[in-house]
DNA sequence: TTTCTATATTGACATTTATCTATGTAATCA
DNA sequence: TGATTACATAGATAAATGTCAATATAGAAA
């Protein structure tokens, strides 16, 4: 069922794109995406946080979620923790959604 | 943020996104759409049910949110209900999600 | 070392989600 | 008409999720 370039922590393929979907199916981390995506410079957790009226923990929360997911990447320098978005994880998920925006049979 | 061809119920585009999202963040839900899309004729509900141990509310509680995120769509003939895929919805989630999977600044 | 700053983790609580049983509804069949 | 079939809805309950305050950790600065 399903099968595509996703193959990390996750058990199956099916696995990772939910759990990526599950990522995604949140404004807030929709957001985030969005943000560090925009961002011209990796962005640290508390230029995130200042984009959201939410605790930090709670963007914290929502940062590691993204990680879990594979969404993002995450590399520490000094006392800040920078975030990028893995275009690559992106890209292979929208490669497993793309046969269903298309009619059966389309083999490629 | 984020603009794209969903502009269906949800107030926002972003919203669509994350119905959409939440809609397919779920193992179950994941295997219907695929059921669905791989099958050669529409699937009524009582096809989709014998493919999950799962009681007949359960299965319409989960195809009644994929159909109010748009990504399936309905119609009765007699006491069946039919469900299809609605590929365009999908193809609208897909070029929202595209840019991510792309380092920015990529206009096309 | 001590203190400060940035981030992560823990634990509690409220909200949402998934699931079931029971029931309702509407089309079909006898 | 009444009975059956297919599906949806309601209500209850358990599990998962989102949020915060409090605390821990680890690097930087003094």
């Amino acid at each position: 069922m399903i099968d595509s370039p996703i193959v990390d922590s996750p058990t199956s393929t099916s696995d990772a794109i939910v759990a990526c979907c599950k990522a995604l199916a949140s404004p807030i981390r929709l957001q985030m995406v969005a943000l560090i995506h925009d961002a011209t410079a990796p962005l640290c957790a508390c230029d995130i946080e200042q984009s959201f009226a939410l605790s930090q923990p709670t963007i914290s929360h929502h940062l590691r979620i993204l990680r879990d997911a594979g969404i993002v990447t995450a590399t520490n320098r000094g006392t800040n923790t920078y975030y990028q978005l893995d275009e690559t994880r992106m890209e292979a998920l929208v490669s497993c959604l793309v046969p269903f925006s298309q009619p059966k049979g389309i083999i490629q």
